[in-house]
DNA sequence: TTTTTAATACGATTATTTTCGTAGTATTTT
DNA sequence: AAAATACTACGAAAATAATCGTATTAAAAA
């Protein structure tokens, strides 16, 4: 699947959390943040819609949308893309970076270590 | 300042990396990965250069191009930005699927450990 | 010194992405 | 039933990004 565009991967990203939408929905939780008109959503929702990047049930007149991208698989490009743009190819450094830009509470540190640990027991 | 374009990060990459560098040096890094001609990277280095994006030597005939973004800030911006977009604002999500997807050694896993760490005690 | 090579500048074209207006209909409200 | 509202479809314009050709000139080679 080819990478989506910006706009393409706000919507996705809702469509992600919410599993599925109108139109209508999406819109309104993009307006929160971005001052965009109703049309210009739809479109981009309907040109998403034809490469192959979301399902959608037209039963009803308000069409509900559903996301037919592999979440993690996209997610994984997005990230190996910057990865190699950003980080000049090191997975650590991101990941460091990553986590001194936020300021984590002490459960996701051990989250973290515990997953850690997993990665080390798996990889044996 | 605002975020580069793809084409822009691959430029701005390899001048992290190189500290500094002629358009034909960054033209034939480019060149190995990518198929491009010599003209169309020398007009986004001198876009780069409009936008304040990059400096450059002008003493001698062939110019030398400097980052003049700080590296750290713009690939700050740009995690949050995918870190937004698309792992729904979850750093520790991002993290834990970048950490994933490679195969880090022991070495590796031990330096995000002590990273970690000090973290945890720089918090407190 | 003449010729060839290598560099910049820059306009113009092409490709891609985003935005929006309008038409046509179905649905809901009055 | 008529009017207002809420959808989709879709073309086309606007904005942004990427590519390339040509002119000009400096430097190097012959």
């Amino acid at each position: 699947m080819s990478k989506p565009t910006e706009s393409e991967l706000e919507i996705l990203s809702l469509l992600w959390e919410l599993k599925e939408a109108s139109v209508r929905q999406i819109h309104e939780r993009l307006s929160e943040s971005k001052d965009t008109g109703y049309t210009t959503t739809l479109k981009i929702m309907q040109i998403m819609h034809a490469k192959g990047m979301v399902s959608r049930d037209e039963e009803n007149r308000s069409h509900i949308y559903k996301p037919a991208t592999n979440q993690k698989e996209t997610q994984n490009s997005l990230l190996k893309n910057l990865v190699t743009t950003a980080f000049g190819g090191s997975a650590q450094k991101l990941v460091m970076q990553a986590l001194g830009q936020e300021n984590p509470s002490k459960v996701e540190l051990d989250e973290i270590r515990a997953f850690l640990d997993q990665l080390e027991n798996n990889s044996k």
